[in-house]
DNA sequence: CTCGAATAGTTCCATCTGGAACTAGTCTAA
DNA sequence: TTAGACTAGTTCCAGATGGAACTATTCGAG
């Protein structure tokens, strides 16, 4: 069997997500919103701090802070500091934010969906395999 | 077996692109490479000429002239006219930064394969088979 | 040939990014 | 209690990013 590296794999998977990416975010600027963002709201429910956040998406505090203004200025979150610690933020979607986020998640179902139909179910399996043992 | 949305399985898989990138990155900054430069160089051969690379790392055209400065400032690539046509530059490794590209690439070759130490190499094959055809 | 369309690469510049340093609030150990 | 360490979030700013428009060169239809 032919030797794959993983430096191979691993740039097969950057191309794939990079094109991906690449034709999804027109789609998801007309929502108003750029790639981070969407997945900074994606987030949201699961960690309402900023800080929180930042961890999350693996991304530095005051690309959060830039992110969380230009959402809230959107009328996308809502941003109320936490009574019980004076250092936090809640943020919490708006309906509004809500309904973009989800049109947003669509879109990649969609599009990763689409790529994902050129495979066979076979695949599709082992794929899903594969995922849940790196993860 | 259980029910996995594509943006699930797009999540996931970001995820874990995300993480190997922020925990490659300080050790290719310490090889004077930025990833996105180190990406580049190691598609120099391939593809020769700024505009070919633009298209291939799917990357603005500013963002390659800006990169390609940067290189051939660092002394990791030359840069020459192409004869036979006047608009081209021809990119070439220098010694150098064919070095420092083998070095990145054997970071990315440890930090991924440490990661893909739970597949088989049969799943390695199928996995390289899902993201050329899905790519 | 020749002129309009296409392509390579650059420049311009408004916007974004992220490391470092800062302020303010909380926790901990004596 | 309280000093010191730690954490949340912001500000600052040098540098990166990328769309639009530009110049120079080549291509291609007639």
């Amino acid at each position: 069997m032919r030797k794959i590296s993983p430096w191979t794999l691993w740039t097969l998977n950057f191309q794939f997500m990079t094109s991906l990416l690449a034709d999804v975010a027109p789609r998801i600027r007309a929502l108003r919103l750029e790639i981070k963002e969407f997945l900074l709201l994606s987030k949201l429910d699961e960690h309402p701090n900023p800080a929180d956040l930042a961890r999350a998406l693996i991304t530095p505090k005051p690309s959060v802070t830039f992110m969380v203004k230009r959402m809230e200025a959107a009328g996308y979150l809502r941003r109320e500091l936490q009574p019980d610690d004076l250092r936090r933020f809640r943020l919490t979607l708006t309906p509004s934010g809500r309904r973009a986020m989800e049109s947003a998640r669509e879109i990649f179902d969609q599009e990763f969906g689409r790529r994902l139909s050129r495979l066979t179910q076979a695949q599709r399996l082992e794929l899903m395999r594969i995922f849940e043992r790196m993860a």
